[in-house]
DNA sequence: CTTTCTTGAGACATTTTTGTCTCTTTTGGG
DNA sequence: CCCAAAAGAGACAAAAATGTCTCAAGAAAG
């Protein structure tokens, strides 16, 4: 074997993958492999099938979200900074955050839904500690906070890729107006 | 004749579908009519085809928010009072507010897309007075307003749907993360 | 330059979805 | 009780999407 698959394509195609299907959750393989600039045949080589791409792009969105919350855990910040750093973060994966919200096939998969669950418990913790600091107000139930911020990550991406907002202004913004809007 | 169409029956198709393609935008219309509880063959019979039931409830949807705005209109309110009234006419349609927003293919009919703009122009001239009298803050740009305004729509309907918020407590709830989100 | 791996294009079969049609059953007004 | 309109069920063809395969062209290491 002279030169292998390159996981860097892999991780290019499912990161185009995400882009479409938040936009359009019917689009069709030759829809993404198109919108990819890639051959129809040539996704099928990286992926087997529909369903493969769906879980292993949720899979992958679940880890780049770890990732964040890793590097924010690490630095040890006072809540109200780690929420700040963890929207930074996260908003340029709004795409694939909201993904994981709206594709509900991919929770067919146990795996996937077992990784998804641990996630939102994690979350959930981070709530928690966010309502103890009195960074939002603690009669709001967990699942209006969750809500409120996946809708404002999603729709801050949404804002930054019509070029209606600055990429550099979108997590203040998406900040200030989750906390000030949940106090 | 003895008896014709009921225009109700179409209404509540409507409803149902709306119900249907907010959570899953992909479904068919075998899902449809499963969830309606009606056969396919009858779903054909209100509608000739897909693109027609679309663009139906497309209209249906941009009539059902243009009755809400006239209804508060009508009121004659100061603006904050008139959002908060807004949003408890809209909130219950939430499921197609965010239809409205998520399937762009009903915009190829240029009927629904002159409407659908009409009243994109009519809400932007709502955040300008809501901006002229202090309720938000003018500095923000009326896209991240729409956005938002639309994201914590859907999130409440969802709530609500899913049992996690109490139907009469959403509206005011709304209200709040809003103004205060964005003041 | 040559070899080898990957890609794109396109031909296929299969499956799903869409749309049409017919026949039977149900329903509600008279 | 009648009867016409409407619904349900299901067969059917057409269209679209999925998945498989082959082959020629391109790129990159040696």
């Amino acid at each position: 074997m002279k030169r292998s698959f390159q996981p860097k394509a892999k991780q290019a195609l499912l990161m185009a993958t995400a882009s479409v299907l938040a936009r359009n959750p019917g689009a069709s393989l030759s829809e993404i492999a198109m919108q990819a600039g890639i051959g129809r045949a040539t996704l099928y080589r990286h992926f087997p099938s529909r369903d493969v791409l769906i879980r292993e792009l949720a899979m992958e969105a679940i880890a780049a979200i770890d990732a964040v919350t890793a590097d924010v855990t690490a630095q040890n910040l006072p809540t109200d900074q780690a929420l700040l750093e963890f929207l930074r973060g996260v908003v340029p994966l709004g795409d694939r955050f909201h993904f994981l919200m709206i594709e509900t096939s991919a929770y067919n998969d146990p795996t996937v839904k077992a990784a998804y669950d641990r996630q939102l418990n994690e979350l959930g913790a981070f709530i928690g500690q966010l309502k103890q600091d009195g960074v939002i107000a603690s009669e709001l139930p967990n699942a209006w906070v969750t809500s409120v911020m996946d809708a404002l990550i999603w729709a801050a991406w949404s804002a930054v890729n019509n070029g209606d907002l600055a990429r550099n202004d979108v997590a203040m913004l998406t900040y200030r107006t989750l906390v000030e809007g949940l106090s």
